[in-house]
DNA sequence: ATAGTGACAAATG
DNA sequence: TCATTTGCCACTA
C-alpha cells in the first residue's frame, strides 16, 4: 500500500513534469509504483506548498480527458486555464492531445 | 465490519 | 460506440 514515500514520489514526479507537458494518472502511478486511483487520491489531497507546488493540472486521464470535470466543473475550468497558460491546448471536449503528453505516455 | 465511492484504466460484451 | 466489470488503494458513512 502507498506510504509517505509513495506520495513523495508522486509529487516529485508530477513536479518533474515540464511545463507545457502533461502525464496520465496511470503513467505517474506506474512510474512511482502505485495505482492510478492512488495518484488521483494523492492529487485530491495535494495542496500548494508555496515553495514546491504540485502542478496537479498537468495530470490528466490516460485519454487526455480532464477526469476532474465529472467532479467539479469549476475545477475543470481551473485546470484548463492553468494548462493553457503553459501553452497546452485543451479541446472543447476537455481533452488534451497526445502530443502534449510527456515521454512516459501510455 | 461492510458497503459505497472516487481527480483511474484496461478489458469485455 | 456505449455500458458494464474488474482490479486497484484509500477514504467515508
Amino acid at each position: 500500500m502507498p506510504t509517505e514515500s509513495d506520495f513523495a514520489a508522486i509529487y516529485a514526479f508530477v513536479r518533474a513534469i515540464p511545463a507545457g507537458r502533461v502525464a496520465s494518472y496511470g503513467d505517474v502511478g506506474a512510474a512511482v509504483g502505485v495505482t492510478a486511483r492512488t495518484v488521483g487520491w494523492a492529487m485530491s489531497v495535494a495542496v500548494d506548498d508555496g515553495e514546491n507546488p504540485v502542478p496537479w493540472h498537468r495530470v490528466v486521464g490516460s485519454d487526455g480527458y480532464l477526469r476532474i470535470a465529472r467532479r467539479s466543473a469549476e475545477l475543470k475550468a481551473l485546470q484548463q486555464s492553468l494548462l493553457e497558460a503553459e501553452s497546452v491546448i485543451v479541446a472543447e471536449n476537455g481533452c488534451v492531445p497526445r502530443e502534449f503528453f510527456a515521454s512516459y505516455e501510455a
